[in-house]
DNA sequence: GTTACTGCAAAGCTTTTGCATCCCT
DNA sequence: AGGGATGCAAAAGCTTTGCAGTAAC
């Protein structure tokens, strides 16, 4: 059985052969894809895959823990497989998200928390990508 | 001249009541409206306010400084007239989000900055406000 | 056999845009 | 006077939902 069968198993939720192939679309996936780029990647092994399929499962995967949503886009959430606290570098141009795995511990004084019980954090770097720096000039 | 009239001039943009109204409702403003939390406010005073009025004028305050767009909520764009590097808070549950002032300074190694040339950043805390945790029981 | 997922289409929301009118400078 | 803002409505884009059929368990 294959390793990416074999975590979705773990989830707790039916396996069918469109959610295999979203979990293995975003198995690995560094380019914090869109649902919409989740569902063009798909679309290439089924035709009929519904976009409704894919957000429901998305959904179901984030609820489940398998994935995590980011709203680092204005314009879209993006999804990312790496559910283990890490950051991001955010290029303001094109909109490139890329990982910081930071050993840095990110912790808020206790004076400054406002009574909130904190459970995660996230840093977001924003600037220029080197592409998009090298366009600058 | 009032503060918020002075303040609007500096940003070189035409002075209308409607935009006076949005920005005296954004001043000292810490509840990170929405557009919808804006135009409802400033309905009360101007009910012919339109919704695209409001994001106009977001959108232009935006482009010359006199705003910040956070994109810390899923649903919506949530605005900021604190525009001074400050970190936030937010309540997974309800959606409040609450300012961290601090003077802990947010850096990058650069050998983790992959080439990129960066502008800010941004850390956001999540976990459950005070009202919320309290309901949790 | 049950449960629940898929696919399609339609609806829901937030945000943007076109355009005629009006107003600030 | 002229450029730009307002207001209205319609459109656009992302996401959700209802429902009938179907597949996983």
């Amino acid at each position: 059985m294959k390793a990416t069968t074999e975590r979705y198993r773990t989830l707790g939720i039916k396996l069918t052969p469109q959610r295999l192939a979203i979990l293995e679309c975003l198995d690995g996936n560094k380019s914090h894809p869109s649902a919409e780029d989740i569902y063009k990647e798909v679309l290439k092994r089924f035709p009929t895959m519904s976009f409704a399929t894919v957000y429901n499962t998305l959904e179901v995967l984030r609820e489940k823990g398998g994935v995590q949503a980011l709203t680092i886009d204005p314009d879209r959430m993006r999804y990312d497989p790496d559910t283990m606290g890490h950051h991001h570098l955010i290029c303001q141009r094109c909109r490139k998200v890329v990982d910081v795995h930071s050993d840095v511990k990110v912790d808020i004084p206790e004076d400054m928390a406002h009574g909130f019980e904190i459970t995660g954090s996230h840093m977001e770097f924003y600037g220029l990508c080197p592409k998009c720096k090298a366009k600058e000039d």
